[in-house]
DNA sequence: CAGTTATTTAGATATTTGTCTAATTATTTA
DNA sequence: TAAATAATTAGACAAATATCTAAATAACTG
C-alpha cells in the first residue's frame, strides 16, 4: 500500500539504511553499528521499512540479515510517472 | 529537499490534492469543496504542498488559485532510479 | 462604507512518531 | 547448563502532525 512505502520513506535514517543496504547485506547489528542511535531505535526503523516491503530479513543463527527489495518502488515509480505527463516511462 | 518533499507526499489528502490538480487548476475552496474537511486544514495541507515545492499559489482577486507542479518530483524520480539501477537480485 | 465571500493564521487538542532504557527471546559457546 | 551475544519487544516520553473552532486579512459588491 502506498501509505505505507511512504511513511517508511518520510525519514532520513530510514533512506540511509536503504542506501546502505544497496550497497551489500547486512545483519541488524551492523546496521546499527553506522548511527549513532540505539540498537531498538535501529530496530524499529528496520522493522516499517519491512512492512513496507523495501527490505527482507532472514535469519542466519543468531542474526538477522536484511535484504533491500527495490521491487516495491516499481509501484512509487508507476506513481511518480503518472503525474509527469510529457514523459513515458523507459 | 528530499526532506520536505516525502514529508509533503506522507499524507492521503496531499497526494489527492495533488490527483486533483493534476486534472485542472483549482482555488483553495474548490479544492476544499472536494474533501470532508475544514478549509483551514486544507490550507494547511496546500502550505506543505507549497513548501515542498509541489504546488504553486497564485492570487486570482480574493481567490487564490493553485496549479501543480511536477519537475519537483523529478528529484525523486532521480532518487528512484539510482535503487534500482545498480541493485541486482542475487 | 458596510456586509459578504475567500482564504489564511492562531491556538487548542488528540494522535502519531522517533527515541530512549529495561526486559525478553533466541542462539552460540565454554 | 550457564554465560555471552544478537536482536526484538515493552513501556515511557517529548516532539511532530492532523484536525478543529475562532479570529484575522483581503477583496468584491450593493
Amino acid at each position: 500500500m502506498m501509505n505505507v512505502l511512504f511513511k517508511a520513506l518520510n525519514d532520513p535514517t530510514r533512506r540511509q539504511i536503504l542506501d546502505l543496504l544497496r550497497e551489500a547485506d547486512l545483519t541488524a547489528g551492523e546496521i546499527a553499528d553506522r548511527f549513532a542511535m540505539t540498537k531498538p531505535s535501529i530496530s524499529h526503523h528496520l522493522d516499517l521499512l519491512k512492512q513496507a516491503g523495501l527490505v527482507e530479513a532472514t535469519k542466519k543463527g543468531q542474526f538477522i540479515l536484511y535484504t533491500i527489495n527495490t521491487t516495491v518502488l516499481d509501484e512509487l515509480l508507476a506513481w511518480l510517472l503518472h503525474f509527469r505527463q510529457d514523459s513515458q516511462p523507459k
